[in-house]
DNA sequence: TTGACAAACTTAACAACGTTAAGTATTTTT
DNA sequence: AAAAATACTTAACGTTGTTAAGTTTGTCAA
């Protein structure tokens, strides 16, 4: 059985050689210079192979953004080590902004975009989304537990503090140009400081 | 010059056509399909026509933002009429929820797609963006003057509280699937809430 | 009123796109 | 070595945004 095994394996890698070239384009070029032809030349195939091993231009799009989520929780499960709480829980905020201001390509696939999204039918395609959301929710536990926030639905606290960073990172990816270069940096910085204390000082 | 008069005013209204037609194609139908060519057999002229009167079609998209802007500032500034500058503040926030939630179309346009916002090179030309901005900044001034919110920089603030309710209609937007459909008001709801009380609630 | 000129609009075409059907090689199985 | 399955390509369809060239319509001076 060693020849299917071969062959599972080619499989698998032509899918990564297309996929790892369509993140490229995405990256390097943007959304618009994503096109199957692109994808094509790019791996020296012809345009119609790609339909061999996707579906279709949007299931592309799914799978980059299952492998632009698990950078993104890579990276987000690393403030576990933290132990205190509270510092882990703005260690946490600190390091979704940075990933997205960083990654704002990654941040489009995950939170933004319509296309990966667009034939999902139910949150439980979502899993890789969840990860991070999970991990969240357990920080906002502990928080609550050690009477650093109030006593609220953990699924609306949750809700809520993800909206907060998102808005952050949202405004600033698409609607960066409306603040001066400057001082976006400054505002962004400002935004996590003002609205993170203003939650947990209260105590 | 009545003549020339009469012109400016067919163009006008050939402008309007246009853009009637290409707003009423995207909330109904939805960005993809919005095409040159179905604007222009909804108003009954040949795709070219429409090139008279718009440079491409990011502009169209860029004029339809402007509409969606002027339709969201009536709505914003109707709270003006509250007295009372916390009520006002809840009230605000409310109705900016309320917006995006029941106009998703115009709230895409206005602060999530990128197509309106692709050939602007300077933060001026969105000037229609600013009224409701200013609004808000005028509305935090009263706030802290009246020692409802801690003093801070009022530029951070407004940039703050924008994320925050922008995060919410934005989620809600473009990863509604991702939250059962039951509880997605009872979420926005709590997190306006939640979020809200806790940045006044501390004077 | 007519003829020149400009404005408004259309036809035809281009290059690029996503996608499918049909065909050709290549590899595996019998 | 023949048959069957796999991997890939060629050619084509129907769209898309956009431009160039042509036609019709309206305006104005003679």
């Amino acid at each position: 059985m060693s020849i299917s095994e071969r062959k599972q394996r080619d499989k698998i890698e032509m899918e990564n050689l297309i996929l790892n070239s369509a993140m490229e384009l995405f990256l390097k070029e943007g959304y618009d210079n994503v096109t199957i032809r692109k994808i094509a030349e790019k791996i020296e195939y012809s345009p119609t192979t790609i339909y061999l091993y996707f579906k279709d231009k949007d299931e592309i799009f799914f799978t980059l953004q299952k492998m632009a989520f698990r950078e993104f929780n890579k990276v987000q499960l690393k403030t576990s080590e933290i132990k205190d709480p509270i510092e882990r829980f703005f260690a946490h905020g600190k390091s979704y902004i940075n990933f997205a201001t960083e990654n704002p390509g990654y941040y489009d696939l995950m939170f933004i975009m319509n296309e990966p999204v667009r034939n999902l039918k139910s949150p439980d395609e979502w899993k890789d989304g969840m990860t991070s959301y999970d991990y969240l929710k357990q920080n906002i536990k502990d928080l609550i537990q050690m009477k650093y926030l109030p006593e609220t639905d953990i699924e609306v606290a949750a809700f809520s503090i993800w909206s907060l960073v998102h808005g952050i990172a949202s405004l600033v990816i698409r609607r960066g140009i409306f603040f001066p270069e400057e001082y976006r940096n400054q505002l962004v910085e400002g935004a996590l400081m003002y609205l993170f204390s203003n939650l947990s000082n209260k105590s």
